[in-house]
RNA sequence: GGAGAGGUGGCAGAGCGGUCGAAUGCGGCGGUCUUGAAAACCGCUUUACCCGCAAGGGUAACGGGGGUUCGAAUCCCUCCCUCUCCGCCA
């Protein structure tokens, strides 16, 4: 949720950077601030009837202990109205807070001033590109074929069990996923993050916390009898770690990592495209989750697209990092990269990573605050990177590096896998 | 799943119908003392919203929601959570 300061004090500047999403602000703004205004007048007006109350119940104490029980009854009288008053004003006033509540809910964050303005994915910016493209020998094959031919990836058997997009692997193909994971967890670590095995099922508050809902609702899993929803990634329950929390600034920044499985329902997203590992419900991720001073997050922004692309060029991928435009951000990001990976079979680009400040978009439902050099609770920025999703990772891997004679394994990765080469 | 106990400020822990945002202790911050430190002593120490340039003032919050009452941390209802015991189980 945008700040009601914010949009109170810049207003121009909210509208303005909306404005970089495509979506023209004025009326929902303009509606934000008139609920704002009917808020505080409607408070006003309530605390005053209160305060009024207040001073009665004293004076009827005070009458009751001093024995003067007509006084008093008098005095009581005069408490029916005004209570039937404050009732009511109390009742608008929750009334006008939810409708602010969820109209703030149904605007996205502002993009930041670098962001490039557009609406679709081709007009997001190519920051860098790294890596050799791979010339493949004749009769190579994309990452599906080869998973059946070699034996360790079999979407049948996910069918199976469970459904379409739920890959099940095996041998050296689980083992690569192991491996990678304890991989990524390495370096995040190196880096200074602290590990977290989180619960990889969250309840409604967190899920709001981080902007999941209500606005992707459908998106995630949700287990109804208990209320309770699948975690689509990791950032979720581990950003919500610190939900109503207030840290000191001296315990700033914090960084975490963790391993945990995605569940993603990827409603309405079948096609030619989602082949294979290309997009599935299921899916190993490795995400950093960072709370941060203001002052410090873009600089922190920055650092973590070169923790990720330090794991590119250990694991020999060759990459691009995009710049998003406003229109294909994220709902609560307020900038964001994507980083992506060549699959050479395939010859497309695979989104492997989404790095995103998300300013206080989080921290203010999340409640998470520092207190700054001046004691006072301020809203911290919150940020996270994939680093790295595995299942699109594989699929790079497997088709840039198959060779006549088997799948060479990068050597950064030798050491976890423990054999250098997938035979079939 | 069954039975019982309990949820109060950063923590521990009182309060059980009125002046209680809340005793006391610990912790934290500031000060006195000291060459410095410790000890001792003194003071301060929640958050949100509203009004105000500010000083300051108002309202709300004792797990959540509802009720009784002029007035509730205190009484009633309900939901949630934690702990102990029993059962089941990785």
């Amino acid at each position: 949720m945008l700040e009601l300061t914010f949009l109170r004090e810049h207003r121009e500047e909210a509208e303005q950077r909306l404005l970089k999403r495509n979506i023209d602000a004025r009326s929902l703004l303009d509606q934000a601030s008139s609920l704002d205004e009917k808020r505080r007048s409607t408070q006003q007006e309530l605390d005053a009837r209160l305060a009024e109350l207040n001073g009665l119940s004293r004076t009827i104490g005070d009458l009751m202990r001093t024995g003067k029980k007509e006084e008093a009854e008098a005095a009581r009288a005069k408490t029916t109205e005004l209570k039937a008053t404050a009732a009511s004003l109390k009742e608008q006033l929750e009334a006008v807070e939810k409708a602010l509540h969820d109209h703030l809910c149904t605007i996205p964050n502002a993009p930041s001033k670098n962001v490039p303005p557009g609406r679709t994915p081709e007009e997001n910016v190519t920051v860098m590109q790294e890596g050799a493209i791979p010339t493949l020998h004749a009769g190579a094959r994309p990452h599906w074929e080869l998973g059946e031919e070699y034996g360790f990836l079999h979407m049948d058997l996910g069918v199976k069990v469970t459904g379409a997009g739920f890959p099940v692997y095996s041998g050296q193909g689980a083992k690569l996923q192991r491996a990678l994971i304890s991989f990524f967890l390495d370096r995040a670590i190196a880096a200074g993050y602290r590990e977290i095995i989180p619960p990889h099922m969250v309840n409604a508050d967190s899920a709001f916390g981080t902007g999941q809902l209500p606005d992707k609702e459908g998106q995630m899993y949700h287990a109804t009898v208990d209320g309770l929803y699948l975690i689509p990634t990791a950032e979720v329950p581990i950003t919500n770690l610190y939900r109503d929390e207030i840290v000191d600034a001296a315990q700033l920044p914090v960084k975490m990592v963790g391993y945990t499985p995605c569940f993603r329902r990827e409603a309405g997203s079948y096609g030619a495209h989602v082949r294979g590992l290309n997009r599935v419900h299921q899916f190993d991720k490795v995400e950093i989750v960072r709370i941060e001073k203001p002052e410090n997050s873009y600089a922190v922004l920055d650092e973590m697209v070169e923790h990720v692309k330090g794991l590119l060029r250990a694991l020999e991928l060759p990459y691009r990092q995009l710049l998003l435009c406003g229109g294909d951000m994220g709902f609560s990001s307020a900038m964001t990269y994507d980083m992506e990976v060549y699959s050479a079979a395939q010859e497309r680009w695979l989104e492997v990573s989404s790095i995103s400040n998300f300013e206080t978009y989080q921290s203010n439902r999340l409640k998470l605050r520092y207190r700054g050099e001046d004691k006072k609770p301020r809203l911290a920025h919150t940020l996270n990177g994939s680093a790295l999703a595995l299942a699109r990772i594989v699929a790079a891997l497997l088709e840039n590096n198959q060779t006549p004679e088997g799948i060479r394994i990068p050597e950064a990765l030798q050491a976890y896998t423990g054999f250098a080469m997938i035979h079939k």
